[in-house]
DNA sequence: TGCGGATCCCTTTTT
DNA sequence: GGGATCCGCA
């Protein structure tokens, strides 16, 4: 029997016309009984290259060619490219309607529910949703304000203190209890910390915000506390489906548990092998649970894959069966062929980049696209040295994960002078405005915002607020804009209204500012697809484009033939022909935060075999040695214990020297 | 009060 | 190499 034929209209499957789709002719059975599920609750678990993502398309497809109202088949999923795929594979598939199909992250999802029921939530005006860095700000201010001068040193900074606060939130746990697992030697501060988390609920109250945490969070408390409100939600959807549910945390399963309602028709797709997201409170348990809560649940495994060849899949099993906890699937495939993976250990983190950049060129000349090719990391720093080799090499590249387009000082300058006049209470974002100005600092800015706020007139009270302030023309151009901004209201103009204003400060500030001017033209292009500045706004909180900037914005289509660097969490659903995981060393990946930890190594495992199961037909693994890690102050040498036990048998390994090419290896000892 | 320079720290993954 | 903080000068 031959696997399933797809048929493909540039890349992408297609239907067949207007006729009916045969799903059992292009679905394995285990495919086939997951699109054609009838009602009730179903959890499908998917390994890796199983054919999930086609799965799920079939069956909105399906449920849509069925006569069900696109409207109500609600699509859950990590990221909203990820859905907008989706649907848009589906549409190909079936036809337009499937583009109507509701959608997105659970924090999109949470954000609209709680746009529509702001009032029962205690927010009538609204909210602004605020980013890790803001509430890090936030956090900051407050931070400052409590600790007497004497023991701020003391305390955690902002970003640890924002991440126990998450923590808690998302582990549904008592500080106390994340400060006395994780974060013992806060210990003695245990009081000012749970004070600055108080005030840091009280302050997020006083100016509408609502973090990441508190969407779900007030989701979840609007569903469970309002019956009315819960029955609406319920009855607005036939059928929901979840992606990637192992990377749910608890709230969100809550959230899938009271929206199935009565009916149940809830199906939730996943791998507990590929959970990676726990240290953002993702509960892989979920998964377990779910036949638990809900008890008629019918369990479909796919276990055949269509992605890799063999030796590859070999490896992988091998990865995950050094799992602590067992996994109950096996990965196969039909098709033969294909070498062993490679595990390639150089001296120095230089020679490691000259090994991908060599091999690279290898692929190239035998034919492989450069858009078929990856290089995986754990983290983003990882790639540094590698980036300069490719410059050096002339080839293109675009990096996905970590820092992200709107982290950066001078994008987030920008939206701040948006978000003033759309949130005049914004204490935030008018503080960051502020400061840009000459001759202020924090405590004319603190003046400045508390008579603005006063005046109860939004951003152009700055103009009539009373400042006992000298003569300043930077601050006379922010009022300028201001009254600019406030007199037009239209989106498309303020782009360049701001960007006048904006340049000399930002030509001023840094001495890269060609590249940063080009940056901002990009965000002011993507701004241009926005009616409504919070529309903008939300969506650059909730969604902002995941390229790390530079000239390959997402705006524009995927650029033509260009080299993946990717961080893992970002590779996260993807393949490529040929991959290569760079930085496999003990210390690296796993990295020195998990050594510790049983439960975090476990992650750093799954991790390692996401970025395995990336690859459909050759995976190289490079293990740089003799690096010296300021962190612990010793020289790593070790390549990753995930590979360490694993036979000749799975893993070709060897060693390259730039100088002298390849020299065969026959064991680590 | 603002600001530039010196010194200390730590360096992950994402909505 | 970049933040956060401190300190001394204008």
């Amino acid at each position: 029997m031959h696997a399933p034929s797809k048929p493909t209209l540039n890349g992408h499957e297609i239907g067949h016309g207007r006729l009916p789709i045969a799903y059992e002719r292009v679905l394995n059975p285990s495919q086939l009984e997951a699109a054609t599920f009838g009602q009730g609750p179903l959890l499908v678990i998917a390994g890796a290259g199983s054919g999930k993502t086609r799965t799920l398309i079939y069956r909105v497809a399906r449920l849509v060619e069925q006569g069900t109202v696109p409207k109500r088949i609600l699509l859950l999923s990590f990221t909203r490219k990820a859905s907008e795929e989706m649907l848009r594979r589906a549409a190909l598939l079936l036809d337009a309607r499937c583009q109507e199909v509701s959608g997105g992250t659970f924090h999109s999802f949470a954000n609209n529910v709680l746009r529509r029921f702001a009032a029962k939530i205690g927010y009538p005006h609204g909210f602004s949703i605020i980013d890790r860095a803001d509430s890090e700000d936030l956090i900051h201010l407050i931070r400052k304000e409590i600790s007497a001068a004497e023991d701020i040193r003391e305390l955690p900074r902002k970003s640890t203190l924002a991440s126990m606060f998450s923590r808690a939130v998302n582990k549904c746990r008592s500080l106390e209890d994340i400060i006395y697992e994780e974060y013992q030697h806060f210990g003695d501060q245990i009081d000012q910390i749970y004070q600055i988390w108080q005030l840091y609920g009280l302050r997020k109250k006083e100016h509408y915000f609502l973090d990441y945490d508190d969407l779900l969070v007030c989701c979840q408390q609007l569903l469970t506390s309002d019956p009315a409100v819960r029955e609406r939600l319920i009855s607005s959807y036939d059928y929901i489906l979840v992606d990637e549910y192992q990377d749910t945390n608890k709230i969100q399963a809550e959230i899938v548990f009271l929206l199935a309602g009565e009916k149940g028709n809830i199906m939730v797709v996943g791998d507990d092998a590929q959970s990676i997201y726990a240290f953002r409170g993702a509960d892989h348990k979920n998964i377990i649970d779910f036949p638990r809560r809900f008890p008629a649940t019918h369990i479909i495994k796919l276990e055949e894959n269509y992605r890799s060849l063999q030796p590859i899949l070999d490896l992988s099993n091998q990865l995950i069966a050094g799992a602590a906890e067992k996994y109950s699937k096996c990965l196969y495939t039909r098709r033969g062929g294909g070498e062993l993976p490679k595990l390639v250990s150089t001296i120095g983190e230089n020679a490691q980049s000259i090994y991908v950049v060599r091999e690279i060129g290898r692929l190239r000349s035998q034919g492989v696209p450069l858009d078929q090719i990856a290089v995986l990391f754990r983290a983003s720093f990882h790639s540094f040295d590698l980036e300069l080799e490719l410059n050096r090499a002339a080839i293109p590249f675009v990096k996905v994960g970590g820092f992200k387009f709107t982290d950066s000082a001078h994008i987030k300058d920008v939206l701040a002078h948006i978000k003033i006049l759309i949130a005049p209470q914004d204490r935030l974002s008018w503080y960051r405005c502020l400061l840009l100005v000459d001759k202020i600092g924090p405590q004319s800015a603190q003046r400045i915002f508390e008579a603005v706020r006063k005046r109860e007139a939004g951003a152009v009270g700055l103009l009539s607020a009373p400042l006992k302030l000298k003569a300043n023309p930077g601050l006379d151009r922010l009022k300028e804009l201001i009254a600019a901004m406030d007199a037009t209201p239209h989106l498309g103009r303020w782009g360049e209204m701001i960007f006048n204003y904006y340049l000399p400060i930002l030509k001023a500030l840094h001495d890269d500012h060609p590249r940063r001017q080009r940056d901002i033209e990009q965000l002011f292009y993507i701004m241009e697809r926005y009616d409504r500045a919070e529309d903008f706004i939300a969506d650059m909180v909730l969604e902002p484009p995941n390229t790390a900037m530079e000239d390959h914005l997402s705006v524009t289509e995927p650029a033509p033939d260009c080299l993946t660097l990717s961080t893992i969490h970002s590779a996260k659903g993807l393949e490529w022909n040929t991959v290569f995981i760079i930085w496999a060393l003990e210390g690296r990946f796993p990295t020195h935060h998990a050594l510790e930890q049983e439960e975090m190594l476990e992650e750093e495992r799954r991790l390692m075999y996401v970025a395995a199961t990336r690859a459909q037909r050759e995976l190289h693994i490079t293990c740089p040695t003799q690096i010296f890690d300021r962190a612990s102050q010793t020289c790593l040498y070790e390549p990753s214990r995930f590979l360490e036990g694993i036979s000749e048998e799975f893993l070709e390994r060897s060693y390259f020297d730039p100088r002298n090419a390849f020299q065969k290896k026959a064991h680590f000892t």
